[in-house]
RNA sequence: GGCCCCUUCGACUAGCGGUCAGGUCACAACCCUUUCAAGGUUGCGGCACGGGUUCGAAUCCCGUAGGGGUCACCA
């Protein structure tokens, strides 16, 4: 039997991160047996419809590499692949089940409703419809639907017995079937409810394996009612344990980042994310844990889902793309993706490839996501950068080694690596001073911090010619006078500075010396 | 609250009757080092609890506790 999958997603809003998991593992099983995926949208939820959400979602699995080979926008020998442009079919089943009898008419209103479950939450307990529509003969239902009542259609379910449905992941789970209250199976609005369609969706589309999340377990009794009414024959159910929030509860936007397009723009890494994905609830039978897509369809196997309750931890999202940027991928590739964010940033990148490729490659065992890279590469495309106020510091200790080092390095011959390295060395040694007294007002002079790639491969990066400019103007801006040269800054030292006298919490003095020690 | 699911270090997990309970993230220390990272080494830290079954239980069974999900004309 040919193994179909499918992700059925609501249009609500941004593209979930639950969405991208449950797909994966969709994906996956289906890749894993030769079979197809397929994305169909559920969208029957009026209220709640987002106009961009199809699309982008349609664009987050292709972000991510989860092709599927039918969807709304390739569409497929099961077309329509909208819910909501399959309301005659669903129609039509419900007639079927209507004339079985194992589905019928309920005329109350929404505020009979209500008033039942408030009656039923003061007394007794159990709450739910109480089928109360059912006693209504089929030629009144049929008459009053005639004349145009306002009406939805149930499914007529077990009042007695129990309902079995198979877990591929846990086996065997028994309901009760009083706990099952003839569900809404057609709204008033004509469209059908989740259950409905589901079922129709799936069995028409042949899928054969329903991956899912768990929150879908106390709802699969309905399901397999459904599907046993119609006659047909049920496929294989897969609850994927819920992502958490770190709090434990159900993944939600309100606790957590769940927008796959923030992460996107923040420069997480689809293979990263996907690789993060997969390992919760998920482990390789050889214990790697970094594979991409290919490697996991590979060694897949449905059984090694563990049940656990898996937390999201971006934390550990950021260590696989920071190990997929600077070392699971090759330069090039890195470069080619971080380009936009460096754009996106506003530099003027020129057209010297190599230069890039150079400052991704130093760059990158200090960025955990392609958006740090843009944000740690200002100094390499602008000469205008601003100094800290640590770099303040070394350019005041530093002047006269820059002064020197300015003059060995105007002079120096072989300008490559251990040309620069073997100048620098020689004259520390030959000062007979510790390196970082040389070392930090170089790079305070070169990248206006304190904290950079090593100042070697900072000066080979940007040339002889750049870098004695800095340098240049580095002295320039000493000569001018450090204390004043930033009006607006000094201003607020000296506000912070009475703000802390006024607390009697001399921080800043306390702090320096314990660093000293 | 009823029903259902889940339970190994703070987090993700390996384990499927006999292991010093392994790995990864995070955290800490050390090494490397001109800074920050990266990298290397080491450390910290766990089988929720109670009964069984068994020569032997993290592994099997029961109970308890805890966590979660679900009880809509939302999915």
């Amino acid at each position: 039997m040919e193994v179909v999958t499918r992700i059925a997603p609501s249009p609500t809003g941004d593209p979930h991160v639950g969405t991208a998991y449950v797909g994966l593992f969709s994906y996956v099983l289906a890749k894993k047996h030769g079979g197809r995926f397929i994305f169909r949208l559920e969208d029957t939820d009026r209220q709640r419809y987002q106009e961009q959400s199809e699309r982008r979602i349609l664009e987050m699995f292709e972000w991510l590499g989860l092709h599927p080979d039918e969807s709304p926008a390739s569409g497929g020998p099961s077309a329509p692949y909208r819910q909501s442009e399959r309301l005659d079919t669903y129609r039509e089943h419900v007639d079927k089940l209507l004339e079985s009898g194992h589905a019928y008419r309920a005329f109350e209103t929404t505020e009979e409703l209500d008033e039942m479950r408030t009656e039923q939450k003061r007394l007794g307990k159990p709450l739910g419809y109480d089928g109360r529509g059912r006693s209504l003969p089929p030629e009144e239902q049929q008459r009053r639907a005639a004349a145009g009542e306002a009406h939805v259609v149930r499914l007529m379910t077990p009042d007695d017995g129990t309902t079995t449905v198979v877990d591929r992941l846990r086996g065997e789970i028994t309901f009760a079937n009083e706990e099952i209250r003839d569900p809404v199976i057609l709204k008033s609005d004509g469209y059908p409810t989740y259950h409905l369609a589901v079922v129709v969706d799936d069995h028409l589309m042949g899928v054969s394996h329903v991956v899912r999340a768990e929150e879908w377990i106390t709802s699969t009794p309905i399901h397999v009612l459904l599907y046993r009414a119609f006659g047909w024959q049920l496929p294989e159910f897969v609850h994927m344990p819920l992502l958490r929030n770190p709090d434990r509860t159900k993944l939600s936007k309100r606790k957590s980042d769940t927008s796959v397009d923030s992460y996107r723009r923040q420069g997480i890494l689809p293979e990263a994310l996907l690789n993060f994905l997969a390992t919760l609830g998920w482990s390789m039978p050889d214990g790697r844990e970094f594979f991409d897509l290919e490697e996991m369809t590979a060694a897949f196997d449905v059984d090694r889902v563990s049940l656990g309750e898996p937390v999201f931890d971006v934390k550990k999202l950021k260590f696989f793309n920071a190990k997929y940027i600077r070392e699971l991928l090759p330069l090039e590739d890195v470069a080619a993706r971080a380009i936009p964010f460096l754009e996106e940033a506003g530099f003027d990148l020129g057209d010297d490839r190599d230069y890039v490729l150079d400052v991704v490659d130093v760059l990158r065992p200090r960025a955990e996501t392609l958006q740090e890279i843009a944000e740690q590469a200002a100094y390499f495309f602008t000469e205008e950068f601003p100094y800290d106020e640590g770099a303040r510091k070394q350019l005041a200790a530093g002047q006269s080694h820059l002064q020197a080092v300015e003059r060995e390095l105007s002079m120096l011959e072989f300008f490559d690596y251990d040309g620069v390295d073997d100048m620098l060395r020689d004259y520390v040694q030959d000062q007979a001073v510790g390196m970082g007294k040389v070392m930090m007002p170089l790079r305070a002079a070169l990248t206006g911090t304190t904290s950079s790639p090593g100042v070697v491969d900072l000066i080979v990066i940007l040339g002889k010619q750049r870098s004695l400019e800095r340098i240049g103007r580095a002295l320039t801006f000493i000569d001018a006078g450090l204390p004043d040269d930033d009006p607006q800054k000094a201003a607020e030292e000296a506000k912070r500075k009475e703000e802390a006298a006024k607390h009697g919490r001399p921080k800043q003095v306390a702090s320096a010396r314990s660093k000293a020690d």
